[in-house]
DNA sequence: TTCCGATGTGGACGATGCTTAGATAGCACC
DNA sequence: GGTGCTATCTAAGCATCGTCCACATCGGAA
């Protein structure tokens, strides 16, 4: 009596059918539950309900599964910024929105953000992340662009993105530091302590030039 | 036939003396040679020539290990920082300087800046960093407020202090990202482009208010 | 001098990243 | 429909890692 094809696949087929895509999942499941410690290619490929082995066949190394993963979550903060930009219509509101919108992202997913960012710091381990289709950077360009009223010139518009884009990662990675407590305090809140110091770079910069 | 005491100290005592500083030592030489992935706790004591079990006698754990690593190069960030500031009568190039000494102190101990935030990360994590002795905090407020000449609020400066540090900190981080390189090219170089990003938080900031 | 506490060693345990050899299954081809 | 070929998965094993344990050694106070 052989157990059918399709009884099997039920149960537990021998090839999982799309074990890349299950693995990453796992990650991000694992990542969001435990933290980047928690996150080993042997917890991975349990979670996923496999060999420790198994995920060699889809990915090189610890690191490129890691790499898959911070893509993809580049990928999710390149939409939130999308959607924060088309939040408003109001041109100058538009740059604080998204600097907004990135720390937030950071803020929900701490874990996910930790592993990009440690991804895209090995200089060359981000193939695709110079398409500035993929990520968010030409959003923030045309943001500032529109916001100066066309008058920036194209080094000005792209040394003013890359400002705004470090301003909101090192405030993505401060935010939860020690010593500004007692200024959130007095400014009422993580909301408002967030924007006055969005302010001081956004609020600054439509005022250069 | 008994060595004596000296002899044994001479050769290889069983004591070590200040081991809880050779290990701080030999885990910096470490960062240094092999960046963070090769710090392992068993490496350090190998470096110190000491059992793998030895460093617990000084260290509650790897964590606490990495922890005074990370202090001792926030001590070292902040001297650096002091440097730049009083490299300078110029009020208005005081904090550019100071941003300039920050960003390149990161570019020169790559490794050792990453340690320095992966402990800073974690809340509660690094004790006296929110003292402002300790840290250079109180150095950028000095060079923020020395410029507006007094003008601005006690609220003001501090948010834009924590703009400041937040913006270097992603420059620093964000430094050798590939996308960055055609614009190097176009401003002619690292040191231009750094400044030029610099520019836009420092000038504009000058002009707020 | 004696003895105790601080500091070191050696060995062990479980977990991890990764490799190798072999089992299994989908799929083109005859 | 059988027959291989290749991609995928498992089992077992290696070196390393963080950590703990029992024990060795030393320095200094009683």
């Amino acid at each position: 009596m052989t157990t059918t094809h399709a009884a099997l696949a039920a149960a537990k087929p021998y090839h999982h059918g799309d074990l890349r895509r299950a693995l990453l999942e796992a990650a991000e499941a694992i990542l969001e539950r435990e933290g980047p410690v928690g996150l080993s290619l042997r917890a991975v490929a349990r979670e996923a309900g496999v060999s420790p082995a198994a995920p060699y066949h889809h990915f090189k190394d610890k690191d490129e599964l890691l790499l898959a993963v911070g893509r993809n979550g580049f990928a999710r903060l390149k939409q939130a910024l999308a959607e924060a930009a088309l939040s408003t219509d109001d041109k100058a509101a538009r740059l604080p929105a998204i600097g907004l919108a990135y720390v937030e992202f950071a803020q929900a997913h701490p874990a996910t953000y930790e592993v990009m960012y440690s991804c895209a710091r090995r200089v060359d381990a981000m193939p695709d992340h110079d398409d500035e289709a993929a990520n968010g950077f030409s959003l923030v360009k045309d943001a500032i662009s529109e916001s100066a009223g066309g008058q920036m010139s194209d080094i000005d518009v792209n040394l003013a993105a890359i400002a705004a884009w470090c301003a909101v990662h090192g405030l993505a990675e401060m935010r939860g530091f020690a010593e500004f407590e007692s200024l959130k305090e007095a400014l009422g809140g993580e909301e408002a302590f967030l924007r006055g110091v969005l302010g001081h770079f956004f609020v600054a910069r439509s005022r250069h030039h």
